[in-house]
DNA sequence: CGGAATCCGGGATGATACTG
DNA sequence: CAGTATCATCCCGGATTCCG
């Protein structure tokens, strides 16, 4: 029972490259599907889509439908996804803080290692 | 320069699965190569050998040799990889205190979604 | 004990085209 | 606008073997 719902499980699914950069951009607001497609560089419409549903069906996201012509659909963070999102932000701003070390790191690395 | 070292491509690497897992064992102390393979449930010899030299190479993890016989390697965090390591609890304790949540919203969406 | 090297299958991902 | 469908590819990661 529970069963695909581990901790390791939940983290790297809620971890992964594409459900922060969604959960990041989704925070400040409601936002729709083309204004997501333009603000996460280099996601494609289907990983964007496939993303969006395992988000929505783990309860992170909820989906809003206008029946308007065109149509409109907003997403927007739960509660719970949003209590992930300082944690997240806590992991990006780390990243930006310490690119260059990490930079510096590969280049010592690759140097002492040119095999 | 600096090319391949984006905030997004750094996240994605440090908030991998098994580095997760890596990070988190070793985040109480150096700790041996075996250890980390009966700490991590499920991580292949493969996977983990890969996964601890890309730590090591990104200046997360220290590696230290004992040249004794038997060989004793050990790893333990660059004071770095200890800042990170606090934001990662953040993320694990969130997954943890909503792991039911999330079990319970996958539930709700499939029977909704019988197709 | 702590790896490195090789092989290999399958799921993740991209590209493209079509639709209500 | 917000997807879906299909096909092709690629590389992640497991299994296995060998080594100092």
């Amino acid at each position: 029972m529970l069963s695909g719902c581990t901790v390791q499980e939940l983290v790297d699914r809620v971890a992964g490259k594409w459900s922060v950069c969604i959960l990041v951009a989704a925070a400040d607001g409601p936002i729709r599907f083309t204004e997501l497609e333009r603000a996460i560089s280099g996601i494609s419409r289907r990983m964007l889509t496939l993303t969006l549903r395992n988000l929505e069906r783990d309860g992170m996201l909820v989906r809003t439908v206008y029946p308007t012509v065109p149509p409109r659909v907003e997403y927007s963070l739960t509660p719970m996804a949003l209590e992930l999102h300082a944690a997240l932000l806590a992991i990006t701003t780390w990243a930006e803080r310490h690119r260059m070390d990490v930079a510096l790191a590969r280049e010592r690395y690759d140097a002492r290692t040119p095999l």
